[in-house]
DNA sequence: TTTTTTCTACGAAAAGTTTCGTAATAAAGA
DNA sequence: TCTTTATTACGAAACTTTTCGTAGAAAAAA
């Protein structure tokens, strides 16, 4: 089968919880899930399953209990929800997106000046 | 019902052309989206009337061709769609998104400099 | 007037997503 | 050992989304 480079939502979370912890058990993605929203073990496990089932993860059975690693990286996961985003949304234009996710006040000082030196690379290899 | 802030994708697609044709027919509606893919004319007529009945859209009847109009405003829209993104793959933090849409190149050097101002009228009012 | 085309209404199928209950088994604890 | 707890497998229900076919009415064309 193909790998799905668009996880569903419930799929994303769990992404999100191996991405950030690595490599883990039903369990502790259960645990970390349940100090958000309440979800059953055997509702994330079944996800874990079809997630490995599709390719977006893989399950290490050499323990019992078994250990989901994670096949899609992070940084291409994110780089095709914008693009998808993109387009559903945004006519295909960064600049809009870029200025509405600026747009809400929540980004600090020191990340703005690390967009400004991005950009200004960006600018240095266009001119 | 509550409006949905979050359309689905082909719920999307839908508002994307009449944000930009303005009050549409779903004649009218249905051949843009045909221009980029294959649609029955009942399944645009179907969706204008579900997203009517969610409260996204709504139906002038005055003629027999309904004509209709967009109920969430596009900025709006894309503001929850880009916090929601930000929420579900990016941890919350829009810097890594912003440059994940910067990197891929296609943004040019007037844009470019149009979000560098942004971010310093950002700066100014955070001093 | 008669026929053809265009339109809405709407049910329902098809496909995809999320949730959970139950069974079987293995491990841990009493 | 016997009982309790933890784990996987998996079917299936509940829900959501997308697609389209058919019917009936209105308008346009012949």
């Amino acid at each position: 089968m193909e790998i799905p480079l668009k996880p569903t939502d419930a799929e994303l979370e769990i992404l999100q919880v191996i991405w950030k912890e690595g490599p883990s058990t039903v369990r502790a993605i259960n645990d970390i899930l349940n100090q958000r929203k309440v979800v059953g073990y055997t509702t994330t496990l079944k996800l874990l399953q079809i997630m490995a089932q599709k390719g977006i993860v893989r399950a290490d059975k050499s323990d019992r209990s078994h250990v989901y690693i994670a096949l899609l990286r992070e940084e291409e996961t994110q780089h095709h929800l914008i693009d998808q985003l993109l387009n559903a949304a945004f006519g295909g234009s960064a600049k809009k997106l870029v200025m509405q996710a600026l747009g809400n006040g929540k980004t600090s000082l020191k990340e703005l000046e690390e967009i400004k030196s991005l950009i200004q690379k960006l600018e240095g290899t266009q001119e």
